[in-house]
DNA sequence: CAGTGGTCTAGACCACCGG
DNA sequence: CGGTGGTCTAGACCACTGT
């Protein structure tokens, strides 16, 4: 909670300096749309290069914390674009922002031959090569919120037990922890379907209602897809959020 | 189309270099997963500093075409991941990237009260405040795809006409042109409603169809909203696209 | 070990903005 | 005009990867 940089830290300076303007943000220090200090006037107040504030600001710049404006100066964001720029996250982590209690009941997990479609999405090139599926209705404050199904591309004879998905809540944890696969990116679609009569009872719901349906795929550390997902919202209980940006630079 | 970089050039050094790399990218030059040319050895064949190279890297990294292994190198992104990073996109924009024609019913064009959530959304504190409501039934190679309903919080005074919005299809070029307002960023979220009659019969749909709602509040150069739009698609024509990225750093 | 990307410095000049 | 962010250089050392 320190506010200098210390040079012999392993966390590089410019993380430092960005988690101090940071704090300075959060705690109300600097206010909406007015200035911080200038890129000069920082360089002597933290002993680090000009390169190395502008590095730090680069993070925030990004995070939306702040905004450039050439020849004026750097600006504080209104709150509203502080929070949750384009995030990737699990269902878990998705419902406990919304504060709700995530939960799931298990409908199968088992070893299954990829479709053409998920061939394709999983980059699948071998005619061996399984997938593991897990079928879940995932619930947020014990109500059934959604139908989860994943097909994971594990690596070669791997696998996972009913046992593992029932202790660890969120497949994300564990394939960080067993496999080393930790998700960076995704694409993900999201369309209106409406619920077949096995959908409409998981979800307690009436036959034909309006559901949510998204579908991802998404992508290890070494931009290799690991995992495509399916998930059936109720569509009376689910709000979808995104953070769009426009890309200047050509 | 020259792949040197003149120095002499109003174009950043880093943007003609990533332009030089993209394209040896875009024309298969250089295949998905294999390493490009290290950063020093680029050095020589640009005649640029190494900070210029990781500029230009940089981009196309946050672009999607790139990514890096500390130790490894640099490599080519798979094609999934070249397009489209979560953008920002107008309607029209958005068909022709669909591959379908944009076009446009105008219902309404008027000056509007705000309402308290319009009020909270475009952050007006202003009582005499009014708004620019545009109401259009948007098609894609002449159907219906969806209902928007724009409201724009214009500069003091200033107003637009049914005959610029009849002309100049897409509102933000009109933005851009005439008031220099130019979206970078923007909230968004989504969820399933029923078809309300007077929007079924826009939409040429029967009663209570499901429809996906969009609501978008967009910002401009310095952060500030100016536009809160709602967009009724139809449920069985129309699917959304995100592209999702988990932040690395804290 | 040599080669890679990751961090950092101390300087320079430019383009843009406001008074 | 002085102050701001934007671009660029020529170095340096570190951390990580593979052989």
């Amino acid at each position: 909670m320190s506010s200098i940089i210390n040079p012999f830290n392993v966390v590089p300076k410019y993380h430092q300096l960005a988690a101090i303007l940071k704090r300075k943000i959060d705690e109300g220090d600097w206010k909406t749309h007015t200035p911080i200090p200038s890129e000069r006037q920082l360089e002597p107040l933290y002993n680090v290069s000009r390169a190395t504030i502008r590095q730090a600001i680069d993070l925030l710049v990004r995070q939306g914390y702040l905004y450039r404006e050439h020849g004026r100066g750097t600006f504080v964001s209104p709150q509203k674009l502080q929070k949750g720029i384009q995030e990737l996250t699990s269902f878990s982590e998705d419902m406990l922002s919304r504060g709700m209690k995530p939960g799931q009941i298990i409908l199968e997990v088992a070893e299954v031959e990829p479709t053409d479609q998920m061939r394709q999405r999983l980059e699948i090139t071998s005619n061996t090569q399984k997938l593991t599926k897990i079928d879940r209705v995932r619930t947020g404050d014990g109500t059934p919120m959604g139908i989860q199904t994943s097909y994971l591309l594990l690596p070669q004879g791997q696998s996972l037990t009913r046992e593992e998905v029932e202790v660890n809540g969120s497949i994300y944890s564990l394939m960080s922890e067993k496999f080393h696969l930790i998700p960076t990116e995704a694409d993900e679609t999201l369309e209106v379907v409406l619920a077949t009569p096995r959908e409409a009872e998981l979800l307690d719901i009436a036959e034909s209602s309006p559901l949510l349906l998204t579908e991802r795929t998404t992508y290890s550390q070494n931009r290799r897809p690991f995992e495509f997902v399916k998930i059936l919202y109720r569509g009376d209980r689910y709000k979808y959020f995104a953070r769009l940006t426009r890309l200047i630079s050509q």
